[in-house]
DNA sequence: GCTTTATGGTCTATATAAAGCTCATTTTTA
DNA sequence: TAAAAATGAGCTTTATATAGACCATAAAGC
């Protein structure tokens, strides 16, 4: 990552940093336990409860689940069903994209 | 990270690759031109969509935004008013957490 | 058919995220 | 008030994610 970071993702990361940080505290959990618990530092929880946007997604994950906060607004089997939908709709969409054509009617 | 992942977070990283993926194909839009817009390199973008729990969680909102794959179900301007309810709440909680009691009542 | 493009994979160098301490401050409990 | 615990922040070392090139293959357009 190069460019800088957008609104909505700085948005995003910090929505979310908030929700585990206000799941968290609601819970009584420590940042050491939760930490702990999540197999991480103190200090990329503290960076993820900030919104920093170069956290690793499955330490955010691992946070997240552990302090109840929902990605998907779905428990861990509706994501599993979810996903495998996903799987079948994938497999129907073409392997490679192109452009269809070099002048297309999308000028409208 | 030291420990393996959970189930959760592998699913909902599959998850949410197969979704960007999927947006992405059903857009017209070529790896190559995803990843040059949000600023990260065609290989990154393949681990995004490969749902590998190591990307930096602003590269993944980077692209989701892109293709169209809104997490939190809600549009930006939505994301900023709940970014700021989130603000309010936390600061009537407690800044940090303790445990109540030594011996609490809470082995039945 | 041929050409062009997209994709998937591998490799190396580099940038930097994360761990693992430290210390100061704040907050909670006794 | 004192003690214990949580938090926030800074620092150094280490691990590794990323960029950027490469090539082979597959798919789409002509």
């Amino acid at each position: 990552m190069t460019r800088p970071y957008s609104r909505y993702s700085r948005d995003a990361g910090a929505l979310l940093g908030g929700l585990i940080r206000a799941a968290r505290t609601e819970r009584g959990l420590s940042a050491r336990e939760v930490a702990e618990r999540a197999g991480i530092s103190r200090g990329l929880l503290q960076r993820i409860e900030k919104g920093k946007l170069t956290c690793a997604i499955g330490a955010v994950f691992e946070v997240a689940a552990i302090v109840g906060v929902r990605l998907f607004d779905a428990d861990e089997s509706a994501l599993a069903r979810h996903l495998n939908q996903t799987r079948d709709k994938l497999t129907l969409l073409p392997k490679s994209v192109r452009k269809k054509r070099k002048t297309a009617r999308d000028d409208f």
